[in-house]
DNA sequence: CTGAATCCTTTACGATACTG
DNA sequence: CAGTATCGTAAAGGATTCAG
């Protein structure tokens, strides 16, 4: 079981949901596999493979069995040979990306601020 | 430098600002911590010791001053005996709560599905 | 093609003691 | 009170090899 740490429960009202959230993401590039899955309809694990290229074969299956165990992504094998195996979202994966947007959004803000930041110059 | 993967870049159009956000809450105490700041105006390191259970010193001060060099917290120091330190949200630290709360709100309805499913079990 | 298995490195985190 | 320093552990990730 996971303990979660409520810091003030009993105090505001809603709990924090996002300790939840971050052990369903938390994985290096689960949020990078998660972005490939949402940009088509299926993906095959060579696919993604290619969409996140500093992964490894290892890491890549691990995080896509978490994330399937997670409820977030759907594992879909056709028995052929040679073997295919396609990935897609969830209506939860889907749920969660939605709910990423404002992040990703703000992470690119982020990122425009600080490249125009190294223009400006500190010194 | 980081290293940013940049999936499908010149296909989509928008490019994946989560990495970028991710670093930022990527520690395992981050986001907790963002959360003990934004429930109030200013926070003591104590403090947010006690609304942080599980967390140690070292591990809260070396996360505050990652979080202050990514410019989502800042702190102010009274120069006075006995030390005090008050620890706060910037305009951006704040924003960046803001966009968490989408995935705070998922991480809530999640922990309640969940709930709910191990009274209707699986079998 | 999809993945499992093994071994190794890195890094984050935790426990404790100490300092201004 | 607000940290720093040091040491040890555990978990995540990376490189490579092997298999169905």
């Amino acid at each position: 079981m996971v303990t979660v740490n409520r810091p003030e429960d009993g105090g505001g009202g809603h709990v924090c949901g996002i300790d939840t959230a971050m052990e369903v993401i938390g994985g290096k590039w689960k949020v990078l596999i998660l972005w490939a899955l949402h940009e088509g309809p299926e993906r095959r694990f060579g696919e993604l493979r290619r969409m996140v290229p500093g992964i490894t074969e290892k890491v890549l299956a691990s995080h896509l069995r978490e994330m399937e165990a997670d409820g977030i992504v759907r594992r879909v094998s056709y028995e052929e040979v040679p073997p295919r195996v396609e990935y897609g979202l969830t209506k939860d994966g889907v749920r969660l990306n939605d709910a990423l947007e404002p992040l990703a959004a703000w992470g690119r803000e982020r990122r425009e601020d600080r490249e125009r930041e190294e223009g400006t110059g500190p010194g």
